[in-house]
DNA sequence: ACATCCGCTTCGATAAATGCAGCGGTCGGG
DNA sequence: CCCGACCGCTGCATTTATCGAAGCGGATGT
């Protein structure tokens, strides 16, 4: 769309810092690149940039206007998706960011049985922590969210709302692996390995240890559930993770950790607050829905619907 | 803003209903826009625009297009009057959907009181009946609508609303006018004016007939009524009216009909639902608010707020 | 059959955006 | 303290995109 070339540039610009790198960037000289930004700045009728030493930056008028060239960008993809679709292309994007326990299993299965009936929709995934998976949102990085227990921003709108236990993860022979449902301090008595602090499961051990005569000593931290699923193979450790992203096998199992010690996660599917998604993302959403009330339904507890 | 001048010139011809009308109402060739809306089109992706012998006609992607088109051009507006208004300028303009019921007093009223807070704030006001008012704000033609008995279309979002008993208007040497309050019974039996049928009050009338041993018989239908106010003078006759547009003069007054007989009327302050509305406007909006909350108050009836 | 109105195309003229080179300024390290 | 690096910005020649004038072919209604 040539029409928004200028608002591509001037994002390129605020990415880049400044007007030379911006240009280089966008393969144009950067003299074309800045009579672009001053025309458009005289224009709009203020400066959107604050002249700086080293470069440029967006000043508050700028940040306003930057926000609105996304949402404008986001949603013209968005008609053109429609239009696609009723022109029975069927074909479309999906940018969902999700919590590294969607990423073993549950996504590619769902994006797969998605591909299945759309073959012409593609899809790209971040995987990021709880906050940044919200930026992600508002920027309009990714259509979807699928985090465990995000910081709720205010722009997060919640599509639908899943619990699950938490689940302390081991070897097949190890011996808490006999019971049923473990206990807290049984798991934390051994070597145990816990996610490093953005993540939502070591913010819900946090609060189950706090003020309670337990501690977390980890013998291992990690920013990798993958990395701690092979860990507790060799330690005799116990890990933790929510079952959305485990799957019993041969060397490694897990066991609910009773709710009674530790409060349940919450997986929520969500976008950004307003926003109208373009058809690919909002079916895909739905898909995801469906699946998550069906999780929700076979677990026995109920879930929170939008 | 020159790069959505291709926007614009899209609006236009759908307007026109003709590349070659379009051209003349916005001086260029017809030529230089035909060769814009195909390149648009062809950039795009799809014809927007359905070729007919005696002009062109949108599509239903161009149909899809020209929404987001409205919006867009809205929004940036918005962003516009919100760095306005951040460097301290306070202007802005506020463009409202009103029904007749609000034009004499009401409406003129509210707006220089705004006025003499913010001199810099312009507004234009279009009288509609309550179909076309919600039609304005699909359109994004009003920022707000203040209207009787909407019709209720998915897009429009309530604010506030506010309950108003039907009154009956007539000359002060009337004979009715001695009772404080009337029965449409006794309204009916002489002669009586009321509104054509896009109108809330005469919606209202016919809900409050319909199967009761009643009926109208209005010996004067119009569409204004300023025109029935002062018809009432002459033939002894009564009309209908909310007290919102209504002031009791030394030859005009108005007395409350049961509601026992007609349902009150609902005044209905709203904009178009999921709209961000610009600064001036949600102002505004927050005045009117306030006002018939205090309105509401007074009359001692409950309002429902949003 | 004819005049009318339409969308679309061609072609030379015109206006706008671009690349190149250079100016003046700030900053950090020898 | 000066020098190189990097910055935003500005004339100037050139390329590129856009425009206006005129005309073509088709559909329509009289």
């Amino acid at each position: 769309m040539r029409h928004l070339q200028t608002l591509r540039l001037i994002e390129a610009v605020a990415r880049a810092g400044s007007i030379r790198k911006a240009a280089e960037d966008m393969a144009i000289t950067s003299s074309a690149l800045n009579r672009r930004i001053t025309g458009f700045e005289d224009e709009f009728g203020y400066p959107i940039f604050e002249r700086l030493p080293r470069g440029v930056r967006l000043n508050p008028a700028g940040e306003l206007l930057i926000q609105h060239i996304r949402a404008q960008t986001s949603d013209l993809e968005r008609v053109r998706g429609q239009v696609a679709d009723l022109s029975g292309e069927r074909r479309g994007h999906v940018s969902i960011a999700c919590s590294q326990a969607l990423q073993p299993y549950f996504l590619p299965e769902q994006i797969s049985a998605y591909r299945r009936e759309h073959p012409g929709v593609s899809f790209s995934v971040h995987v990021r922590d709880r906050a940044s998976a919200e930026e992600d949102l508002s920027n309009f990085r990714s259509d979807l969210a699928l985090v465990v227990e995000p910081v709720y921003l205010a722009e997060f709108e919640v599509l639908f709302a899943l619990q699950q236990p938490i689940h302390a993860v081991m070897a097949a022979d190890h011996p808490l692996a006999a019971r049923e449902e473990l206990r807290l301090r049984d798991c934390l008595a051994g070597p145990h390995v816990v996610p490093t602090s953005p993540y939502g499961v070591r913010h819900l051990l946090e609060i189950s240890v706090r003020g309670r005569s337990m501690r977390l000593s980890p013998s291992l931290e990690a920013d990798s559930f993958e990395f701690m699923r092979h860990y507790v193979l060799h330690e005799g450790a116990v890990g933790f993770q929510i079952p959305v992203g485990l799957k019993d096998g041969p060397e490694v199992v897990s066991r609910p950790v009773s709710v009674r010690d530790v409060p349940p996660a919450h997986l929520l599917l969500g976008q950004m607050r307003g926003r109208t998604l373009p058809v690919a993302p909002a079916r895909f959403a739905h898909q995801l829905q469906a699946v998550l009330a069906a999780m929700a339904e076979a677990a026995g507890g109920p879930a929170a619907a939008r």
